[in-house]
DNA sequence: AGAATATTGTTGACAAATTCAACCAATTTA
DNA sequence: TAAATTGGTTGAATTTGTCAACAATATTCT
């Protein structure tokens, strides 16, 4: 299939799912409220800190804009408002009982909809639909996120030692103490003895938010070990962590490094499809069973 | 998967596409032309013989909101207008030459913009998302058509001989006289001896035009055969011909007819599931040359 | 044929949705 | 401490879209 070809076909789907939106909100529509509102209720509703400023820049809506709809809102007594302690700007927003109540209608009314428009499939046609659902989301949800790899800086460091611990833990079940000091140590010790000329660390960041991170650590032996390399499990699969990967081997070719290593465990599938795409092989395997749960540890290298 | 979870996904799917759509509108709204002058300009550029009143109903827009937007774009000198000779009320639109450089242009803006979205995806990614965008299309392209099923009338005889004969003509190689003169002959001698008490011949409507067609004969001894089944291919595997299919089992009900049959060709896949799905089975085969290329036809019988 | 009705398109008044520029107050940075 | 930034507000202006009345043509019904 031609590039051409494809682009046609996306703008096709883009002009029927602008249909089928636009079906889809007309009950929105008489409910009353427009769809922005309906959207920025629901963004209400969901975030747990919520202020008119993080709603202006999720839904990329107009600041004046926003403020009126809000003050209606609270006219309508949907929600309340109180300033917040620690920064008098800002003002922080609440739904009401009866804002509860009016997004629990809309959200009924929307579901009814969805459910009208599935009702003919059974549970093949629904999984095929699902499955290509995530598809698209997958391809696509790039393009809606803000992605940025940046050097980290100084208060970065908890937010990549804790952050792994969490991960580990909850994906790896890695919960022993021993794993614990052993990450939290080579972090600071990395910190603590960094070397701009040997060693870099790079946080990826979404929507301005740090969500992945990788490292070169230069050894005894001036040799380049990768370390610390992950992600957030919502960015995996989008070709984020590509980027992130060869950012840190793009430092060490210009550091003039001529090979990396690193060591993984054999069950962190997505990580090692990136290293074998990158051109990393296995050199040497080994058990350990000091994390929690046994783990074969495979060396992986790289010639630059 | 549970239904609500379905519902669920669905809709996040829909906010995740509203914010793919707003962003690439955003391109189009810098363009100095509002996303719905966009759609009307794309409308206009590939529909034939255009008229207002055509570009409201496909784009779903108010007369008179439309009325204002083609005289902007005559201003603009974008497109040209005539009344149609045959109908005086009716106004054709035509682009200008201006007018398909300015939609050229936006249509240009727009494909870099779904370039850009697919940059990173190498053939195999491009080929799941293109087989998602179709499933996703499939299943819910019924909610965005309006069908309808009525009985037939007097202008519908020449469309239901002359788009079977190009259909099996195209998918069949169906191309000898002998063939055309059964099918045609076969529609005609049914309207002509038709009996609303024995017989009936069912029009799906697409959006008011004719896209299918099913009827039941009543054979010398009584009998009930379906026959003149056919469905428009962009309306294939959405549900629709079943619908039609039930219809024509249903008046067999109404009419007291205890049995059904229909002879089909084994190439027919489509067809053929339908069959089976509504409980039909084979009974009998023979081989037939007469249509142009050898065929195994096959009975299919229903007690109802 | 002639009256009633429907269709296509237009217009002006209006209402809703959205943007713009200027502003205030609190906070951070230089 | 002055200057710049951030979160939020307000009124005016613009854009977008709807409504109701109307004119011209075509169709239907009697």
């Amino acid at each position: 299939m031609k590039r051409d070809d494809i682009i046609t076909e996306i703008r096709g789907f883009n002009r029927f799912y602008t249909n089928i939106l636009g079906l889809l909100d007309q009950y929105i529509i008489d409910s009353g409220y427009s769809l922005t509102e309906a959207r920025i209720l629901f963004e209400i509703s969901k975030t747990e800190t919520c202020t008119a400023n993080k709603l202006c820049s999720v839904l990329d809506i107009d600041r004046s804009y926003m403020s009126k709809i809000i003050n209606k809102f609270e006219k309508e007594q949907l929600i309340s408002r109180n300033t917040c302690n620690s920064d008098n700007r800002n003002i922080e927003i609440h739904m009401t009982e009866k804002g509860k109540t009016v997004f629990h209608n809309l959200e009924n009314n929307a579901n009814k909809q969805i459910e009208n428009l599935i009702f003919n499939l059974d549970t093949a046609d629904c999984e095929k639909l699902i499955g290509s659902i995530r598809t698209i989301k997958k391809y696509f949800s790039r393009a809606t996120k803000n992605i940025n790899i940046r050097p980290y800086k100084e208060e970065d460091v908890s937010y990549v030692i804790d952050r792994q611990l969490s991960l580990y833990e909850s994906e790896r079940h890695f919960t022993t103490d021993v794993w614990k000091k052993y990450l939290t140590q080579g972090v600071i010790a990395l910190v603590e003895n960094f070397d701009p000329q040997k060693d870099c660390m790079f946080i990826l960041e979404c929507d301005q938010n740090p969500a992945g991170c990788v490292a070169i650590t230069h050894t005894k032996d001036n040799a380049a070990q990768l370390r610390y390399f992950f992600l957030e499990p919502e960015l995996r699969g989008l070709g984020v962590g590509t980027d992130l990967l060869h950012k840190a081997l793009d430092f060490c070719r210009e550091k003039k490094y001529s090979h990396v290593f690193l060591w993984t465990v054999s069950a962190q599938e997505t990580a090692r499809k990136l290293y074998e795409k990158a051109g990393f092989e296995i050199t040497e395997t080994s058990k350990n069973d000091n994390w929690g749960i046994p783990v074969l540890e495979e060396k992986w290298e790289l010639d630059l």
